[in-house]
DNA sequence: GCCGTTTTCGGCCCGACTGTTTTCAGTCG
């Protein structure tokens, strides 16, 4: 039977192996090579299960895959696991993996736990460290044993992953106590927050400053810190209230913007640009790039991130592209695209009125459109099938058309598009007539019922709503929720496909518990000529802001201006609908 | 297990901090 597994699948398949062979003692590079691997097939823009069912492409050929990891990416795609893994299950129970997720726990101390004290499970290792029992296991102390329950008890709390706007104001105020120190001079936020990813872990601040210590004495002190995980002279590591990890480190003046890159990652990203500075008898650290000669290294001035780059002979990469995706050789041959800005966006093409489920009148949200500089939107309230939205029928829709016209007479400066977000019906059919859906500028697409359909099905029923000559712009495409809900399954491939065919266009739908399409997608959509559009999905007008939160996920996708087809005017791009 | 202007074997990014150690292994990013 031909199974179909995302790429993301896959990869979770090959994470496990690693975790298991970690836990095992194999061979660190072996264990490094498949991880390796799997953040490649993770961020990899063409379905692997695709390519293996029709051999279209020799997995060798993808960079970091060779000869052993081809065989286990096929047996994966075609069977849904390797013999090396359910082997490896048959040796280690699966529930150690979960012991390894604990902070400050390794593959070695839970192959010690397990084969001296056969502790398997998180609730085993809690109780055996209550029963003191871990301290006299060699290399073990009373201190493990107390760092063990501490690190227990925050995976429990742990909520894992915090959504990028949750952080944001928690960063910003962290910033403002830290700011109020005189001895600080420049100060940035790293990690996969500055790479603007949809979700981050933690916290990574850092400083330059000559007075470290004090830096770190009033870090400590903010009022948010709930304990101090490390406490370092450069480096230290604390808990919010919250549940948040943050980390402070504190670096020399001239070793900033080094430290920057270092810390900005990712990490494949920094060891991919330390293996090219290698190769040039070159050293980059987070103090600087030095220059090896001999016993002796000369360490370079390197007053911006963008000198870091030049030293090694790269363009400038912006940090939303750093992900060891391929940007480092682009970099090389200086053929970085040129990353669309917020300020490119001339119309949002997808907002809510009263007439449906948002907050506010058509004008008040043209008025709200207009101040932030639009030159178009579209008003797109739901139709009759999302009836829990107050959705519009054909009548009502009409009479709306009315009221849109009428905004327009009245306002200046800027064009009220008449639009819709139609409900694509479980058979693939439109809910509005197309007579009515011809008198309307802007016609969005969209499923919000029916999303357990297999994913044949599913993708059939998009297709089927993609050959409608009315249908514009598929929005959110996949439907998923940031952390509350996993897409529901489609074949991207054939979407992606049909989307190139018909020239229906697909949503990065900004709003922040949405942004769908994702970062890879939008990336594999530009691949393959596919059109874009960001739109904010406003049902207030304070959401038109989160357009911020869609060019985030639009850079990651490494998308250009040229990709997105509301960054034109709004003749061109009248004009571009179902003609790109 | 991958990879090649040191190539088909022998390398594989680099450093901070902690705890248990008398010089370092484990973990983390």
């Amino acid at each position: 039977m031909k199974i179909t597994l995302e790429n993301w699948e896959i990869a979770r398949v090959l994470q496990e192996t690693a975790d298991l062979l970690e836990i095992k003692g194999e061979n660190t590079f072996k264990i490094r090579a498949i991880r390796m691997a799997a953040d490649v097939v993770e961020s990899y823009t063409e379905s692997l299960s695709d390519i293996v069912y029709r051999g279209s492409k020799d997995l060798r050929d993808v960079p970091g895959i060779g000869e052993g990891l081809a065989k286990k990416i096929h047996e994966i795609a075609t069977t849904g696991d390797t013999a090396e893994r359910r082997a490896l299950f048959e040796e280690l129970p699966r529930s150690l993996l979960e012991i390894l997720k604990l902070p400050g726990v390794g593959p070695k101390k839970v192959k010690a736990f397990y084969d001296q004290l056969k502790i398997a499970t998180v609730d085993g290792l809690e109780a055996a460290a209550r029963a003191q029992r871990l301290r006299h296991l060699p290399g073990f102390g009373e201190k493990t044993e107390t760092k063990i329950l501490a690190g227990i008890e925050s995976y429990r709390r742990d909520q894992g992953r915090y959504p990028l706007w949750e952080i944001e104001p928690v960063a910003e105020a962290l910033l403002a106590h830290l700011r109020a120190l005189p001895q600080v001079q420049r100060m940035e936020i790293a990690g996969s927050y500055r790479r603007r990813r949809e979700t981050v872990a933690d916290l990574d601040i850092l400083v330059s400053c000559a007075e470290a210590p004090t830096v770190m004495k009033h870090f400590v002190a903010y009022r948010q810190v709930k304990s101090v995980l490390l406490e370092g002279p450069t480096k230290t590591t604390v808990v919010f209230n919250s549940g948040l990890q943050v980390d402070l480190r504190v670096v020399e003046p001239e070793s900033f913007a080094a430290a920057l890159v270092y810390f900005t990652g990712s990490k494949n990203h920094n060891i991919a640009m330390r293996d090219m500075a290698k190769r040039q008898d070159l050293k980059v650290n987070e103090y600087g790039v030095f220059r090896l000669a001999g016993a002796n290294e000369e360490r370079l001035p390197t007053p911006s991130e963008k000198e870091v780059y030049s030293l090694l002979g790269l363009a400038y990469v912006p940090p939303e592209m750093r992900e060891n995706t391929g940007e480092l050789e682009r970099a090389a041959q200086r053929q970085l695209p040129h990353l669309i800005t917020i300020k490119d966006i001339l119309g949002d093409l997808h907002m809510h009125t009263v007439a449906s489920d948002g907050k506010n009148s058509i004008m008040e949200m043209a008025e709200a459109a207009q101040q932030r500089g639009l030159r178009y939107i579209a008003i797109t309230d739901h139709s009759k099938s999302t009836y829990v939205a107050n959705g519009l029928d054909e009548k009502r829709l009409l009479d709306h058309i009315k009221a849109i016209d009428q905004v327009n007479d009245t306002l200046e400066g800027i064009r009220v598009l008449k639009g819709l977000e139609c409900d694509i019906r479980p058979d693939g059919q439109l809910d509005i007539d197309n007579e009515v859906l011809a008198q309307l500028d802007v016609v969005l697409i969209s499923i919000h019922s029916h999303m357990g359909m297999p994913r044949e099905e599913m993708t059939d029923r998009i297709l089927r709503a993609f050959a409608n000559p009315y249908a514009h712009i598929f929005a959110h495409p996949t439907g998923r929720l940031v952390k509350q809900r996993d897409a529901y399954p489609i074949e991207m491939e054939r979407v992606m496909e049909a989307a190139l065919h018909y020239k229906v266009a697909l949503e990065l739908d900004a709003f922040p518990t949405r942004l769908d399409l994702n970062d890879v997608y939008c990336r594999m959509a530009k691949e393959r000529g596919v059109k874009l559009t960001i739109d904010t999905d406003s049902h207030m007008r304070e959401h038109l802001v989160n357009v911020t939160y869609g060019i985030n996920v639009a850079r990651r996708a490494w998308l250009e201006k040229s990709d997105v087809l509301n960054t034109q005017p709004v003749g061109a791009f009248l004009k571009s609908l179902r003609h790109w």
